[in-house]
DNA sequence: AGCCCAGGTTAACGACCGCTAACGGCCCTG
DNA sequence: CAGGGCCGTTAGCGGTCGTTAACCTGGGCT
């Protein structure tokens, strides 16, 4: 056996197919019997996994946001003292997450509003975490830019990055590498 | 009389209306009748302005885009010959339009599958041609950069200036400012 | 004055959808 | 080999939603 991921749990497989279809018509616009059909059971058969349906969007939607937080918590932690070093790894780190999972990204701002108060007001507590690393380095590194207007710098950052899900026949690196300059761009701008 | 807009007609209360509540809650997630409340009359009245929920959110989208192109148009043609200025006075334009509709730049990326084939086909390339424009503009400007990386910074450049729908107490001048030079950054970072 | 039509109203239908109920087979355990 | 979860199934309920039908009304044209 390999020490690669394993054979998905069932949950995984509904998770996965659920995003992918959350992404594609809305969180509304998907039907349970087709979350069932798209892991080869049919409808109320997902209710053994799930709670119901707002379930799913909220385990997805909280799971993003830990792993983001999560990530991005150890990237500071790992160049810590080194603020240009900091941002590189939050900006390569978040490049790699809009890559791998475009769907999660999509409804990460689109469907949050579908949640019950409680898990929205956790979502949000974690996102806007998640935002305070970028805006604390990205301080560091321009002092004398004001805080709100590093902060929107960030969500728009946030929105060139997350772009991905729109096309891209430009092979993976390419793409890595192109969102990496145009990001340094932006935030240099900052100053000037 | 003034020159200024008109009174809006019923019909424009509604797209608007429409336009609002679609962008917070989603085409799915929005009923006929909620529609009808919001300029007064209730549900069904909206039928003899529009042939359904569906002509609605076509007639919104395929506005926009042809709003957006058409400026983007005039922009191109009143500083042609410049490419620098062409640039900076579509990067305006776009910041305008996001600033002043943003439920419509939310529904313009987040809804476009909910039209029947046709109307869909009619805003996707009413899309097509409005980033034309703007990857001419840009290749003018950066030679060396291929096509295929060109385009795609354009999108990211989009995804960065529709941002604003996050938040912002900062002043609809500042937060200009800011989109402006945070555009100009990424774009300059295509040739370093 | 008479009429008509634009622009509303309420009632109701049919479809769909999330979810529950009731049931059954498979596998693992004692 | 008995039994009991785990994980499915199908049937069906209750509510919602888009849309249509049928009806009303007031203002402008003839």
């Amino acid at each position: 056996m390999s020490t690669r991921a394993a054979a998905p749990t069932r949950r995984e497989q509904i998770l996965s197919e659920a995003a992918r279809l959350f992404a594609a018509r809305g969180f509304h616009g998907v039907g349970v019997d087709e979350i069932g059909a798209a892991v080869g059971i049919s409808g109320p058969g997902l209710y053994r996994h799930f709670a119901g349906k707002d379930a799913m969007l909220a385990e997805l939607l909280v799971g993003i946001s830990e792993r983001l937080l999560t990530g991005g918590r150890h990237r500071v932690a790992e160049a810590a003292g080194d603020p240009g070093r900091v941002l590189s790894s939050l900006i390569d780190g978040h490049i790699d997450f809009a890559l791998d999972d475009r769907a999660l990204i999509t409804l990460h701002d689109r469907e949050l509003d579908r949640l019950r108060e409680a898990d929205r007001k956790l979502v949000r507590q974690l996102q806007r975490q998640y935002v305070e690393l970028w805006v604390d380095v990205v301080r560091e590194l321009h002092p004398e830019v004001g805080e709100a207007e590093v902060r929107v710098a960030v969500h728009a950052v946030f929105g060139l990055l997350n772009s991905t899900p729109h096309l891209a026949a430009l092979g993976r690196e390419a793409v890595e590498s192109l969102l990496r300059r145009l990001a340094h761009g932006a935030f240099g701008a900052l100053s000037a």
